[in-house]
DNA sequence: TTAAAAAATCATATTAACATGATCAAACCA
DNA sequence: TGGTTTGATCATGTTAATATGATTTTTTAA
């Protein structure tokens, strides 16, 4: 797999909330339960996206997750940062920690160009042009 | 990483074999000791890829291993194969067993066009392609 | 035919990712 | 204020990738 399943469960509970959540919080148990993902582990990586402003999180009665962000704003690479790094370092196809133009690896030149379409996938790739169906206008706070 | 650290082994073994083994044999100690990698981990990933063909190797004073194929006829596709599988199944962004065009996850339109560029570059890049400086001709057996 | 050289294999250890169950702490409401 | 709901956290378990050391098998050459 191209992410590891962590990232997966992330990017699927995130469009999960952007598709069915409607601005309402809704509980890791129903998250879970939807996507048939291990509850607490789920619970420690949505914790981790109200971390960084992904997500929006209460406890108690009525409490859960929401999205953080508006869906249109909040690219794959934010979402996906406390997990992967698909981005960044880990680019070099033959594991070097540094590697470029200047001091490239046997493979530089020619992944280069392929790598940056990967990279800007993710730059550019927002939770609303994956999310299916109808967004609902979602009220921050 | 892109590929795991099993597969970066065997790639950097592979161009190792191509830019240095001049068609000769070469030990196991002699590539791990020059790639730093360790012996017996490198030894099981060489034996894979002399079963699949990518690579020669005999026992015995003057046996090692050396490159099975022509080096401009080696795709990174067909080095990878036996570990990690770049291509193929692995393709779908959110896991999918099966994502196809008739029946696709949320990102598979997106995606698709990029995994391509992807897809092409392990299946058309060769070992000639990324070994640096000449690649001496090697007759095949 | 025997000793050395080399890959092949085996048994085991280490580590990180992934997962589960139990408990804790905050928020809400009657 | 006390009980229920919910996320947060903790302790532990499982599995696969990675790694190490010892032993076995094959090949060559003296």
């Amino acid at each position: 797999m191209i992410l590891s399943q962590t990232s997966v469960y992330a990017l699927k509970a995130v469009l999960h909330l952007a598709e069915t959540g409607g601005g309402d919080f809704v509980r890791v148990d129903d998250i879970a339960a939807d996507l048939k993902v291990p509850r607490n582990y789920l619970s420690k990586i949505l914790h981790a996206l109200a971390r960084t402003g992904v997500l929006d999180s209460t406890r108690g009665p009525h409490g859960g997750f929401r999205l953080g962000k508006n869906p249109a704003k909040l690219t794959l690479d934010e979402v996906l940062a406390p997990f992967d790094e698909v981005i960044g370092e880990s680019a070099c196809l033959l594991g070097r920690k540094r590697c470029s133009d200047a001091n490239p690896c046997a493979a530089h030149d020619r992944w280069k160009g392929v790598y940056a379409g990967v990279k800007t996938f993710f730059q550019e790739t927002t939770v609303a042009d994956l999310a299916r169906g109808a967004i609902p206008e979602i009220t921050l706070h």
